[in-house]
DNA sequence: TTTGAAGTAAACAAATTTGTTGACCAACTT
DNA sequence: AAGTTGGTCAACAAATTTGTTTACTTCAAA
């Protein structure tokens, strides 16, 4: 895996983690959402997993944006481009 | 795989196929512009597979456009919703 | 007719995601 | 102290994507 995805991964976490805290919702309550468990999200806020197109989707309906914004890493505060 | 996302994968590769087309350009080139082959491209268009989150920013870089348009299957013509 | 380009599909190994379980830690509560 | 909650991580099988190759078809051009 190449470094541009490897920051990809991370900052993909970054920005589901920030939306979520945004939200005041846990890892298990935004997994819940798309029938999954905390650790599955967990995988991708912490573990740098990349999801499919259809998950980020989910995810990005449960936290209530659109995948652009899900996706636009320059609005992570702690944003070490 | 559920229906949802059976419907999703279809339309995705619709969407995929028309942006190309709408650009006049060839799975070839579209696939050379990330690095991967032609095959690879009509998998999606085709093929019905679900690209991980990195790809489809690739594609949908590749072809110009934000992943909200690449996902926005209201813009597909033949809509078959 | 032959050649090449573009699209399509199958097959395969390798890598990764998905789905699930078990476990651990820190913080807070009872 | 014991229990609960939220977060984290490791491990495993199963399913899927990724990467690559081979091959077939159609169409158009030479």
């Amino acid at each position: 895996m190449d470094k541009v995805q490897k920051t990809f991964r991370i900052k993909l976490g970054r920005r589901i983690e920030q939306l979520r805290e945004d939200r005041h919702i846990e890892q298990g309550a935004l997994a819940a959402m798309i029938g999954k468990d905390k650790q599955f999200i967990n995988r991708y806020e912490r573990q740098g997993a990349n999801p499919t197109a259809f998950i980020l989707v989910q995810i990005a309906e449960a936290l209530n944006v659109t995948a652009n914004d899900l996706l636009d890493f320059s609005k992570l505060k702690t944003s070490k481009d």
